[in-house]
DNA sequence: CTTGAAAAGAGCGGCCA
DNA sequence: TGGCCGCTCTTTTCAAG
């Protein structure tokens, strides 16, 4: 996983519909190694999928809301039970388990109000939940799917060390 | 934008590696009268753009991290100069303007806590914020970048109205 | 890694129903 | 609209340096 692949990487996030020529042009690749580089991502799983992203808006999904959620119960299996009950729920985009007062939190994508509100009631029906805080986005101001790669050669590994050598 | 459309789009959204005549097939449909939505749906903009999905875990950035900001300033001009401030900070995903208590929301991928306190650092340094609160993410349980469509057709527009006729 | 090339497959467009 | 049939380009694989 050199500086090459991570060029490759920076760009197939940003367009996968680029040719394995115009990838290898502007890595300074010919398409052989450049192909077989690809291939190798795929298959170690650097490169998950290929997708089309749509537009919401568009779809009249006009309406995101970031859920926060407390549970009383902490336990392995109620997560299980919660994550395979959210997991049938296509207008949960992202599902984490967080740190600190909330316990879990979701982006949800819906139509409007409206969805919102039965997804909603189908979520706190789901299972027993302390508390289910919504917010809701106005507007949205930048929203990608593309992951921060170093830019440039990470370098010489410039290490910093907490204690001392 | 019709029931097939709809199942077009689904089929894209989950796996962009499909060709014409597989989704032509899944569809009912032959390559051409496929080929051609395809391209109007592209066209209309309602598919926006074909990527590679990256493992972020794979990568190093294995910690997501939610932000919310407050500030005390809510014009246009601070709004968009934050923006442009934070359109330049790769490691933002999303950037929403909120409703209620929180301001704006942010949903962040680094490496580690030192990378994010990094990136923290250079976030409140960018504009005066109020308040900035992050939440960790401890464990992914979901994520996908596929949009809630309507499985079967939309049906025969059931409309539910407020007031009566 | 590079060039070159060939076979298989997919995208693309014209034309007809 | 959708379907049939080519033309072209890309992908994918191979050989040799």
């Amino acid at each position: 996983m050199d500086a090459i692949d991570l060029k490759i990487l920076a760009l197939l996030q940003t367009d996968a519909t680029l040719s394995i020529a115009q990838i290898g042009e502007r890595v300074g690749l010919s398409q052989t190694p450049c192909w077989k580089r690809i291939q190798r991502l795929e298959a170690d799983g650097v490169i998950d999928r290929r997708v089309a992203v749509l537009d919401p808006v568009k779809l009249g999904l006009g309406l995101t809301v970031f859920v926060s959620v407390e549970t009383s119960d902490h336990s392995r299996e109620w997560l299980e039970r919660f994550a395979t009950a959210v997991a049938a729920m296509p207008e949960v985009l992202e599902f984490y388990r967080m740190a600190g007062d909330v316990d879990y939190m979701l982006r949800v994508v819906v139509a409007d109000m409206q969805a919102y509100d039965a997804f909603y009631k189908r979520l706190i029906a789901s299972l027993p939940l302390k508390n289910v805080t919504s917010r809701f986005a106005m507007e949205k101001v930048k929203s990608t799917t593309a992951l921060p790669l170093p830019a440039s050669p990470p370098g010489p590994t410039l290490r910093v060390v907490a204690g001392g050598e």
